[in-house]
RNA sequence: GGGUGAUUAGCUCAGGUGGUAGAGCGCCUCCUUUACACGGAGGAUGUCGGCGGUUCAAUUCCGUCAUCGCCCACCA
């Protein structure tokens, strides 16, 4: 073994060893169940950052503990397609924003994004080898996949069967930059300082000799007064409740509305009036409901005004086009150009009241980042409620837990409020939804065209044409714990690896693909008996990981830490180049640079897999943001590198005292049982924190134990025994090291696969006893039975290392040198600490440097008061 | 507004079922000793956010306040 440890030169052979030997398929020879993680795919959109890196270490420690338990272990692998976020990217990449969409394009950009996919595949599936995840690379799977596609319309034509998926027109979250609409979970709202406009809206006179009244509303959206089809006031305003029943005029387009009352109307807001949109406000939607007001439509799919309004009744149902209420100045405006030309207008009326900067709310698209306008829109819903029963029944039941158990109230407090899922997208790249219509606009639901020909007999004079809208990213995904394992066919995989048993992701998409992959699992797919089938059994929800100062990662922030680079290591220029990419202010690259420059004058070492392996698992804690700590990264390479030399130390040492300990009884002395003893404890502590998933604690464990009791005493104990040159002791130190190495090896194996795989290699050589290739051949270590009464020998080494510091104290305070040798007295010592002096002794000088342990009674010898207690003993250390 | 989490050593964080506070980094002193200076030996440092309560005993349980965070809802 080389005397330094350096990363790179065992990680990337003994990969490529482990995939060649097939280490990570399922064996079905194993005797101990099945063990299955699917992996949450990720987006095709870029390559893997910190997070996904964090929790694939977790899954892999998982897979890699179980394996080692003797279970028949598979990893699900697959990237997903991930709908909007792809198509974004690559419209903005490769094309230009005002040619896209346009049905010709359509071909170009689905084979880009193809093109693209196989590309970020590649790196995607490169980053996760290096990672070390034990994956069966031959079962990957993607969310567009041709079985994917059978399991997507296999489960949207059993919900449509069910009436639990419609067509509806109702008020949707529109983009208007991607046109298309988004579910309620992409809409993200965000605080900011608007303006809000108090516009006034004349009475219409009952009677022309009557001086002109006006209603003053508060408005933040004065564009859409071109939709308003009331003014509402609450029933018990006394300010307006007079004017219910009367109309005002529109400003600006002429129209009559009428005055009604809401009790939903909140006094204390604005003036109290408020103007009735439905076509454009959810809140004014429900009220338009309610007291079956029409609705008028005043924008086009991409976010300009119409020239022509359409009217719908409050059904939905479209009524008529009137092309005479917006006038010409606003023709072709965008909204918001619209808007200062309206207020502009009315100003020049003198109808405009008031203006001023209020905070409020205001919806984004969480991927466009452009104001959502609610439109009305023809979409396809899935109706939730149905299923969620079933999804909360086996939260409840415990057949689904969540880890840490408080995310489980997250997710009922969500279920229980659910509104109904938009799962249609006005998008190409996704699963084009499996519905055809005729000309009279019939629906059919099925597999393909012909399937529908045959069933409802439709001849082929009669033209059928396939929705042209996508599923929701979702919805495929919510089917991936299953279908990626081949439903709904029977697959070997299926069989045996469903439900699935851990599920480790982020707290960010519970709702997004948590709860969905519930919902349609506890659905769709059914036991023999007919029951319920949970996609998952435990969902490990973990943190988030920020960067040294608690901020969220982010390109645009150019502080992102790339998981290879800590691997492999990154320059000084590099790393400057990388992190100020995406930002084109000068001054924020200048920061940033000198930041960097800064912290890292070197760039970033290279750490390898394991050392950010072990340095995920400390971070395992059941926190909510978890922050980057180089410090801790560093001593985690330590350990990596103590791991080695220590190793390094046990094979000197085998080599050297070459006796053959196999099939023979070894007596073990007092360091080698005390260490044997510890070792149980550490390997029921493991398992059990293993199983709690505490992976940080379970790195605790390994550290306190390797580090502070073998390597710190008992290898210590072992340079003893090796001068003793006693062959009982040397027999059962050799004995012991290597058991206790080796239980190390294997007990480290799942969190730092790489430098274990390597050392047990190493150790194979020099001592072979058996024909594995590999250390994932290994079984989990047993506890040793040890013969001696485990409680003293506990107690007895608690006393010897105690003493051993005291001594090492006094040394000290008379100012020896470490290694000088000295002799040391004891003054009226008890017999109980006389005896264990005594017993061990020879440990006790050899670790102390003494040249002699010296008992007196009181009248020998005079101290001078320059002694020091020792169990009540006056103690006097002096140079030889 | 509803919910939820956090507050422990200078920094980053652990502390299942209440019983004299722990780790890593940092700091101070000493040591290049034959596995390891990415090391060894020793040391300093905490009224465990504030205030109340339960208890023989509370960092741990309950209440309350303060500060910070997250999630959900919300374009008047």
């Amino acid at each position: 073994m080389k005397t330094k440890f350096v990363p790179k030169n065992i990680e990337s052979y003994l990969y490529d060893f482990w995939e060649k030997k097939k280490f990570f398929s399922p064996n079905y020879k194993n005797k101990e169940g099945n063990f299955c993680i699917v992996i949450p795919p990720p987006n095709i959109t870029g390559e893997l950052h910190m997070g996904h890196a964090f929790q694939q270490t977790l899954m892999d420690i998982i897979i890699r503990y179980q394996r080692i338990k003797g279970k028949n272990t598979f990893w699900q692998t697959g990237t997903d397609h991930a709908g909007i976020a792809t198509q974004v990217l690559i419209e903005k990449k490769f094309f230009k924003l005002k040619e896209n969409r346009k049905e010709n394009n359509k071909k170009k950009l689905i084979k880009k994004i193809w093109e693209w996919k196989k590309k970020l595949n590649f790196k995607i599936n490169n980053q996760m080898r290096c990672l070390g995840n034990s994956i069966d690379w031959s079962k990957e799977r993607f969310t567009l996949d041709k079985d994917m596609s059978i399991a997507v319309r296999k489960s949207f034509i059993k919900l449509y069967k069910n009436k639990l998926i419609y067509k509806s027109k109702k008020l949707s979250n529109w983009d208007v930059s991607l046109r298309t609409v988004i579910s309620d979970l992409e809409v993200e709202y965000r605080q900011v300082s608007s303006k809000m406009w108090n516009i006034c809206y004349p009475i219409v006179k009952d009677n022309i000799n009557n001086e002109q009244e006006f209603l003053v509303i508060s408005t933040t959206r004065p564009e859409t007064l071109f939709g308003d089809v009331a003014i509402s006031v609450h029933p018990n305003d006394i300010r307006y409740k007079k004017y219910i029943g009367k109309f005002v005029c529109v400003p600006l387009t002429n129209r009559i509305i009428p005055i009604i009352s809401d009790n939903e109307i909140d006094v204390n807001k604005g003036t109290g009036c408020v103007k009735i949109t439905p076509a454009h406000d959810f809140k004014d939607y429900e009220i338009a409901k309610r007291n079956n007001l029409p609705m008028i439509n005043i924008f086009k799919k991409n976010g300009k005004l119409r020239s022509s309004l359409q009217f719908f009744d409050s059904n939905g149902d479209q009524l008529f086009d009137v092309n005479f209420f917006v006038p010409l100045i606003f023709k072709n405006l965008n909204r918001y150009e619209v808007r200062k030309k309206v207020i502009f207008e009315i100003n020049k009326l003198g109808l405009l009241k008031e203006e001023k900067i209020i905070q409020n709310v205001v919806p984004y698209g969480d991927r466009t980042g452009t104001i959502i306008e609610p439109m009305l829109t023809d979409q396809w819903y899935l109706n939730t409620k149905p299923l969620s029963i079933l999804a909360i029944k086996s939260v409840k039941k415990g057949n689904i837990k969540f880890i840490p158990d408080k995310y489980k109230n997250v997710f009922f407090s969500w279920m229980e409020n659910i509104n109904d899922w938009c799962i249609s997208r006005q998008l190409w790249w996704g699963h084009q939804i499996p519905v055809w219509y005729d000309k009279k606009n019939n629906i059919y639901v099925g597999n393909d065209e012909n399937e529908i020909r045959e069933k409802y007999k439709i001849s082929k004079d009669i033209i059928l044409t396939q929705e042209k809208d996508v599923l929701d990213t979702w919805f495929s995904s919510g089917l991936w714990c299953f279908a990626s394992l081949g439903w709904p066919k029977q697959t070997d995989l299926f069989k045996n690896f469903y439900p699935t048993d851990v599920l480790v992701t982020g707290f960010d998409i519970i709702f997004f693909w948590v709860s969905r992959m519930i919902l349609l699992s506890t659905y769709l797919v059914k036991d023999k008996c007919g029951n319920s089938q949970v996609p998952f059994k435990k969902v490990i929800v973990t943190g988030l990981i920020r960067d040294e100062f608690g901020k969220k990662m982010s390109k645009s922030q150019g502080n992102v830490i790339d998981p290879l680079d800590i691997i492999h290591g990154i320059s000084l220029s590099d790393l400057i180049k990388k992190r100020t990419k995406f930002i084109s202010n000068k001054e924020t690259i200048q920061s940033i640079s000198n930041f960097i420059k800064f912290n890292f004058p070197n760039g970033i070492e290279a750490f390898g897999t394991d050392s950010l392996r072990f340095y995920f698992s400390f971070l395992s804690t059941p926190k909510q943001d978890i922050n980057w700590n180089y410090s801790r990264l560093k001593f985690c390479k330590n350990f990596c590198t103590k791991l080695w030399n220590a190793s390094r130390f046990v094979f000197i040492y085998i080599k050297e005292i070459n006796i053959n300990t196999e099939n023979k009884k070894i007596n073990l002395s007092f360091p080698d049982q005390w260490i044997l003893i510890e070792l149980n404890e550490l390997i029921k502590k493991y398992d059990f924190e293993m199983k709690n998933y505490r992976f940080d604690v379970v790195a605790q464990n390994l550290y306190d134990f390797f580090w502070n009791k073998f390597c710190d005493w008992y290898l210590e104990f072992s340079k003893i025994i090796r001068i003793n040159q006693k062959k009982i002791e040397l027999e059962g130190t050799r004995y012991s090291l290597k058991k206790v190495l080796l239980a190390i090896l294997i007990l480290l194996h799942p969190i730092i696969p790489y430098i274990t795989e390597y050392i047990w290699k190493e150790m194979k050589k020099i001592d072979s006893v058996h024909n594995k290739e590999s250390i994932l051949e290994e079984s989990f270590p047993s506890v040793f039975s040890i013969d001696a009464n485990e409680k003293i020998i506990k107690q007895e080494m608690d006393w010897f290392q105690k003493k051993i510091i005291e001594l090492r104290n006094i040394r000290i305070k008379s100012h020896f040198h470490p290694k000088d040798m000295v002799f040391l007295y004891l003054k009226n010592i008890d017999c109980k600490n006389k005896k264990y002096f005594e017993k061990y002794e020879n440990y006790l000088k050899k670790m102390s440097f003494l040249e002699e342990i010296l008992f007196l009674s009181d009248e020998k010898m005079e101290f001078n008061n320059k002694f020091k207690k020792i169990d009540g003993a006056e103690c006097l250390m002096l140079k030889k």
